[in-house]
DNA sequence: TCATATCGTGATATACGTTATCAATAAGGA
DNA sequence: TCCTTATTGATAACGTATATCACGATATGA
């Protein structure tokens, strides 16, 4: 492991665990800076990278919005509100081997997949 | 309606078909350009959304890239190459009732839903 | 413990895709 | 034809993310 263990790394992690869902660079940098204000956003990023990259944390990529970060790493599926764009959990069995209904792959090697739900969550229904 | 028909917008409709799949704000404005030194990139931009808000054409976000447009306004699924980042159609059956699915929707409305494959096209493979 | 190599940091510039602004232009109805 | 106003082109601004680089911190070996 050439990785050294820096305050800034642990409190991105920490970060990413607290805020438990899907928080975006910007939330958690902005978590970590109420006590930590000489932290760099720079530093939030290059971290939110490793730490996905040792598979510690998730990058969740939202199509039309920045990227999340998951402390939750296990194949699950979301659902985006088209209204606050705020991205949920989505309560339903992975499909392991959904690649596999593929009629014609056409030499595609693939290697897995993603489902996004769109639709309005209940609190941007009641407005 | 209160749209009228300019000749961008119509320049704009004919580069997305003929480019047929996939294509890029950049590129549909490059292929533009060639013969249309005048037209601005925001003019492009400006289309596309129109034309995706009218059905004429259809915009495909994708994870960690630009948008696409689509001339083939059908719902289908696609492949992103994780190495070259192009985007293929997907050779699959629509599953409608995908939504249907969800043990808890938590009084989410769901509206629909786009499925991401990931892999390795057969170009790239073979380097 | 200290020295040292080098990895990580903070600050900032840059890249990229996209939207906002605004004066000038042009489409389409009266 | 004129008039209203949607649309344009040029450019600035925006949001997200990465690149750069001098300085500081960390882990390892002596």
């Amino acid at each position: 492991m050439n990785k050294r263990n820096t305050v800034q790394r642990t409190l991105v992690l920490e970060a990413v665990r607290a805020l438990k869902c899907h928080a975006t660079a910007d939330e958690i940098y902005q978590l970590i800076v109420q006590r930590h204000p000489d932290i760099s956003k720079a530093t939030v990023y290059r971290n939110l990278n490793l730490l996905s990259e040792q598979g510690e944390i998730k990058r969740r990529e939202v199509p039309g919005g920045a990227d999340r970060y998951d402390h939750q790493v296990s194949d699950h599926y979301h659902a985006r509100c088209t209204a606050c764009g705020r991205v949920f959990d989505v309560n339903m069995a992975y499909i392991a081997d959904l690649a596999q209904r593929i009629q014609d792959t056409h030499g595609f090697a693939f290697t897995g997949h993603d489902i996004m739900f769109k639709g309005v969550c209940p609190e941007c229904q009641q407005k």
